[in-house]
DNA sequence: CAACCTCTTTGACGTATGTCAAGAAGGTTG
DNA sequence: CAACCTTCTTGACATACGTCAAAGAGGTTG
């Protein structure tokens, strides 16, 4: 694996290894979207921490843009991006 | 997800997310084993730093107890942990 | 338009992390 | 035993990160 592969991957990773993000993450994946007012009381962390930990997970490929519909901002897992890390942890998965 | 789980799946993957850590992983994926001063000049930075990440990734569980022999150290991944870490951000993968 | 709601950004703070140089530990070889 | 080799530990340093309070941005509702 060259060292561009090996930052590229450990970029998203480090993007997902933090407790918070984990649960949030984790949310998104069983539910199709989530707001992040729903988000927040869940985790118990402040609105502005989620929001910043989105922003992580967003600029990392793992979640979708936030999508605004009434008053709430929802997010979706992109699960093609979490299957392909998955594949570098773990090459005989899939 | 519980609070505990997330702490532990969280520092397993904090473990991986460092790019030496990452190509580590990688050759001790590809090869069977491998030991420290075949390591060290492949990823570019000291053995002492070397050391350092396999300690960490040794105290995840990600990788084997070095195990020595004649004047080397030889590590293994330990597939297992991998593969359960893997169903964590993919669950739909295996 | 004015009050309000949800969400994001900024600033600040303490903590954790990656790196190396230097030295210590443990085994090997003459 | 003495010199040596590989690996690990310690100490120090700069950098990155998670968190919240406060303020700002955008959209909603009376």
């Amino acid at each position: 694996m060259t060292e561009g592969d090996a930052l590229e991957v450990a970029v998203r990773l480090k993007a997902i290894a933090d407790p918070v993000r984990v649960r949030l993450l984790s949310m998104l994946l069983a539910a199709d979207e989530v707001c992040t007012c729903d988000l927040a009381p869940a985790v118990g962390v402040t609105e502005a921490t989620v929001s910043h930990h989105l922003s992580v997970l967003k600029k990392a490929g793992l979640i979708s843009e936030g999508e605004r519909r009434g008053m709430n901002v929802y997010y979706r897992a992109r699960r093609d991006s979490l299957g392909a890390l998955c594949r570098v942890i773990d090459p005989n998965c899939c």
